[in-house]
DNA sequence: ATATATACCTAACGACTGTTTGGTGAGGGA
DNA sequence: TCCCTCACCAAACAGTCGTTAGGTATATAT
């Protein structure tokens, strides 16, 4: 009885809030960090009550593990689809970059979450983040390897120094200034001379 | 009356406890980040009571700022210090690109706290947080400018691609494999080639 | 010996935390 | 029409948070 206005009609298939929810805790763990985003502001942002959220979630903890995975599936499928196009190699790993770049910067919310939260401890839900966060960077290391680099090149240390450079913009990274495609591109041109013919 | 027991003695000079507090407080915020250390496991690690590092700072997003302004202040002092040596253009960015990883992986746990927290807000803290990063960087511009490179390079784009790759290395090294120097160096050369010829 | 400043401790304040419990209206199937 | 499940709400729980106020032992200065 105390609420006596039914806006109804808005929510119609079940689940369909679940979705909105896991796009409010990225937007908030990625402005305030996860221990500072609270239950209360994300169910607010969703339009719901701090506790309706355990009826999607079972905990915080499970909240943010979903939006890591969501987030590393939609990049990885965005990475995988640039792969479609082009065939020679570097072609291959610029348009792999720019992908990369581009939903990470100016992407869906839910991907740049991930930036934000790195969890330091040694939780459960930290070894599987980093577990995904392997597999999608295994992505690389094949486009790496397909460069036939002459050997004496660290393909490891490449990749690392590589996917850095790249995350590490988010940092920096405004909008309106150069674009992430263009970002993408200056990066990987500065390593191509050299590795080509060290 | 309460506590009868004196320990006694070993506090000395005035302001000596400040610094351990400052190491506490960094370490905290290393491991935990910013939002989930308290104040009272801080003041614990440092010996004393939560209400106590009121009398050293006045609230915790000084005592944030001050571990911050100290990391920068030791961080910087390295890089300075590890260019009195090198007169050779390449060689003195090697030598600050070393000096910074060391200090950033292997150094003083106050220069780590710097990496954990980047307030996303827009905080009167963090405006003077960026000025300070700001400043530090522009060393590295600096040493960029001395190569004479051919024009055409983004100096701009360059030093971020350098101190991006670095800064994220602080999220997957670990110690005993690859030692800090030894991934500085692989960095520039990658680049060095490269840069000089195009 | 007295005064004073330093560097703390103890205890409490109100606000906020993640989570649980019990209830409830709407929508679909029988 | 009845019933049941879905998707929520409202309220409370026990605990923790940053911060403050007031008190106190120690060391130094006078």
């Amino acid at each position: 009885m105390a609420a006596s206005k039914k806006p109804a009609a808005v929510r119609r298939r079940r689940g369909n809030r679940r979705e909105l929810l896991l796009e409010a805790a990225a937007r908030r763990f990625l402005y305030e960090g996860y221990a500072a985003a609270s239950m209360r502001d994300i169910a607010a942002d969703a339009g719901m009550q701090a506790g309706s959220i355990y009826y999607h979630f079972p905990s915080k903890a499970d909240l943010l593990a979903a939006v890591h995975d969501e987030g590393m599936r939609r990049i990885s499928d965005a990475v995988l689809e640039s792969l479609e196009g082009p065939s020679d190699p570097w072609q291959r790993l610029e348009a792999a970059c720019v992908a990369h770049l581009e939903f990470l910067l100016e992407g869906n919310i839910v991907v740049q979450a991930l930036m934000q939260e790195m969890p330091t401890g040694s939780s459960p839900i930290r070894t599987r983040v980093t577990r995904l966060r392997d597999d999608y960077e295994g992505i690389f290391i094949r486009l790496l390897e397909d460069l036939k680099l002459p050997r004496g090149v660290d393909l490891h240390s490449l990749r690392l120094m590589l996917l850095g450079a790249m995350n590490w913009s988010f940092t920096w990274y405004r909008p309106g200034a150069e674009t992430p495609r263009r970002i993408a591109s200056k990066f990987v041109k500065y390593l191509r001379v050299s590795l080509q013919e060290a």
